[in-house]
This record gives C-alpha cells, structure tokens and sequence, in this order.
DNA sequence: CGGAGCATTGAGTTTCGTCAAGGGTTGTGG
DNA sequence: CCACAACCCTTGACGAAACTCAATGCTCCG
C-alpha cells in the first residue's frame, strides 16, 4: 500500500454497526447489502493529520470510505504550485478513479486523523456482478462528486475572490454539518479543520490576498479564524454573498 | 424533451454498425451487449449549431451519446457570467448527472451540428441488473469526466493565462484527434470549432486578454485563429508550454 | 443595407501576486 | 526547562496580471 505515516489496523468496526448509519444524510443497507459490504471490506486504516493516503502515479489495489476525520485530493504542478480539488469527509469514497482508470493522477492527504474502510479493488467486478444496486450507488457517487467539481470550477472561473471564499466555506460547513455529529444543529457554528494556505490552494489565490479576503468576512461576522481553523458563523448568508443556492440533501448512498 | 431548435427523428444509425467502432480510440462491443444497446437506444436526435440539448434546472427522461459534432457543458451565475465546464465531443455521454441525481445542474449546447443516441433514463436500472459490464463502463466513464475536470481545475486555478490557454487547446486538439476522423494524423493541423468567447469562458478569462494571450501561441506559429474556429498546428509543443503531459488512451468504453 | 457576432487593439483601472517583515503558537531537542 | 525551528496568521508597499471601457474592421445573414 502507498501509505505515509499511516497504520494499516485490522478491523475495528463492523459494518453492522457502522457510525455513518447513525447520520441522518446517509441511507440504509439492505441485509443482503450488508452481508457484501461485511465481506468487500478487508481491513480498516488510521492516518495521521498531515499523512499521505494515496500519491499521484500510484496503481493502488485499495479504495477507501472515509469513516472518521477530514482530508482533501489535490494536484501539483513541476515547480511545485498546488490545486486542491476536493474535500473528503465521513462517507466519501476515496481512490475510484484510481481503481477504474489504472492510475491516481491527483494525490490524498489527511487534514486531521483519519479512520478509513479498506476495500480491494479487485473485488469491484463482483460487486458489479452480483450487486447492481450497489454498483448504481457507486456511479451515483462519482456523478456526485462531478458536480461538485462542476460547482467548484465555476467559482473559480468566475466568481470574485470574495465570492469565492464565501462559497467555499459556506459549501464545506454544509458538507461538516450533514456529514458530522448531528448533534451540531442548523444554526450553531461549524468548525473546518483547514488552514488559510488550504483556502488559498482551493480558490486559486495567493495566501496573502486570502487572508485579507477572509478578513473581510470575518469582519462581517461571518466567520472566525481560529488556531488552526475556521469557525462559520453564519452559513446563510455566506451562501449569499456567494450568490449560490444551498443543496438539499438526504438519502445519500455510500459504501 | 427539453430541447430547443432541434429535431427529434427515429433511428437512423443502427447500433450494429455504430460510426464511433470505426475509431481507433474506442473499444467494441460483445454481441450480447450490442444486443441490449440497440434496445436501450430509443431514438436519435439532431441539432443545429448554437441549439440549448439540456438546460439547467430541468429533469430530463432522457440520456445521450454524442454520435457527431462537438457541443459543451456550462453553468451561469444570475447576473449572467458564464463558466463552460467541459466539452463533449463523440462518445461522450451526456445527461448522467441528471439522470442519477435527479436534476441537472449544468446546460448543455451545441458547437456545431450534432447528432446524439438517446437512450431512456429509465431502463438505468435494467442496465445496471443485467449487464453489469456496461454498468462499469458507466461508471468508468463518470471518473474520466472527473479526471479531466480535474485537470481543468489545476489549469484554471494554478496556471497561468498564457499555460492555461495552452493546455485547453492541447487537450481538446488530443481528443479531438482520438475522436475525429481517422485521416487525421498525428502531425497535421486540427480545426477546432470554438470563439475566442468560448475559450475565454473555458479559462475564466476576459475575452479582451484571451484574445491578447491566443496571439501569444499563434506569434509562436502554434496555433491559428480562422473564420470561427482554431487551427491547433503544434499540440506537442502547447502542451510543454502548459507543462502538462499528454494522455495516452485507447480502449475507451462508451454507450 | 443594417445588425449581429467575432476578432483586434489601445488606454486606464482594479484585482491580485510578490516581497518583506513581525508576532504568535507548537513542538522538538538539547 | 529553555532555545530554536517550523508553521501559521497578519499587514504594508509595490508591481504584475488581468479587467473594463472604447473603438474599429470584418463577415455573415436577413
């Protein structure tokens, strides 16, 4: 396995009682759903915040679902500037494009600790085969993860550098608030465990002009830099400033 | 259908000699999926250049498969600024977001005159339980759309005008190359059939610097700039400029 | 013949990047 | 326990990249 930093576990939890069931965005099993899954899952895998889980040109013969913590997919030029692409939060399925294209052409990284469900790659036939409930949800997933990316090219195209903050942070406080302790209810604060240089990688912009952007909506009270992470405040009416409809989501497979 | 200055007609193109398996880049069909294609064909469709195929917000019952002619993805934020996500060129498959989640989120609208299979959204399911090899093709096909928007976002949000323009022109002359006309060789010029509007609307650019940027490559003797269109004359080349290394694909799946 | 769309160019302005420097916190090793 | 390095956030000054406004010529089409 291509893994920096990381410990590969045996498993820890069952997929009977997996914690992702207990969110309120993610749907349900079938037994015989279940039973599969039980059986494609062939280990678990614990990152350290800052860890590298997958790396550009590996041919890994794993996938994962996140089951704990936060990480994100990103991109590097030659001389070393970096795209950041996507988040991963509990749920996501991380390394498809590996498993069915041959090759990771982007990298993965973990942004606090991370708990990963390992499955084999070479068991995604079977899956196809035998499931093709689960194997819709799969396509479901990279069509979702698609128009995210469609989204997050839009903002970078052509929204304002304000704009484009505020999308960000108002679509990952989302993401944290369905994907996280339901606990945290609609209008507390969230907390993202990324740092401005992550903000600034995400938009496109340098990290300086990213902190006086942030500034500004910090002085709206929109938001609050902490330590090492940013408290949304306000997801509305970062959502606005924006100009971008929160989705509506429920239901949401995964593996 | 949600379709503007088109025609809908029956069938006019048997599957069993489909136009795309005369092409290098795409691999055949089994006897028995040929079989189930040609019923999950259920008609074919033309449109004039510059004709809306899906748009933004609509649920459509229908998927496609470009058989001819080149068209794009895009989205618009409310005071009309566009960004164009992708092109879709033969063997893309148009309208998956729709048809798995529920509504589209981006329009689609073609280049030139096109002509797509349609396929009904409704007999996914059939797809997915009984030919679970097309299921992946599907499935395969949704994590290269990925693959290639992540590339573009790099470019939008790492490179630079100058990089940017250059890597959009290589890309899209490569996959032009691998779906056009087998004449074309691997040297000779390929005619690309966009505006500078749509090249800037790609890159998230002014058209006033794309235009300022695109004389940059043709001073080089790169590219040319026609009637309505780019004559791409030195992919190798662009695509050093972009820094970016181009693809090697064949065997690609399609519908 | 007039209008629409496209490519082109120049001039002035805004946005954003680079350079530079300082302060705070964390973590590590002596 | 302290010194030091590494990382992160912040701010100001300056320069480069990209945008807007404006005007021109061209072709195609009704």
């Amino acid at each position: 396995m291509t893994v920096v930093n990381g410990n590969h576990c045996t498993i820890r939890t069952s997929c009977t009682d997996c914690p992702l069931h207990a969110l309120e965005g993610f749907r349900p099993f079938t037994p015989d759903q279940l039973s599969f899954i039980s059986h494609f899952k062939v280990g678990e895998f614990t990152a350290n915040a800052g860890a590298t889980i997958l790396v550009e040109g590996a041919h890994s013969a794993h996938l994962f679902t996140v089951l704990e913590g936060w990480g994100f997919r990103h991109k590097v030029l030659d001389d070393g500037r970096r795209q950041i692409l996507n988040y991963v939060l509990p749920g996501s399925l991380v390394g498809l494009q590996g498993s069915l294209l041959g090759e990771m052409q982007h990298s993965v990284e973990a942004l606090t600790p991370m708990t990963l469900c390992v499955f084999e790659r070479d068991r995604i036939d079977e899956l196809f085969r035998n499931h093709p409930a689960l194997a819709y949800d799969v396509t479901w997933i990279a069509a979702r993860e698609e128009r995210i990316l469609d989204e997050h090219l839009l903002s970078i195209g052509r929204r304002s550098a304000l704009e484009r903050s505020a999308y960000l942070l108002a679509a990952l406080a989302e993401r944290s608030r369905v994907t996280g302790q339901s606990k945290t209810k609609n209008g507390d604060p969230v907390h993202l465990p990324i740092t401005q240089v992550h903000v600034a990688d995400t938009l496109g912009l340098s990290v300086v002009h990213t902190n006086k952007t942030l500034r500004k909506l910090a002085d709206r009270n929109l938001i609050r830099w902490l330590d090492r992470g940013c408290e949304v405040r306000n997801v509305t009416t970062l959502a606005e400033v924006a100009g971008w409809e929160l989705p509506e989501e429920f239901g949401r497979p995964f593996l």
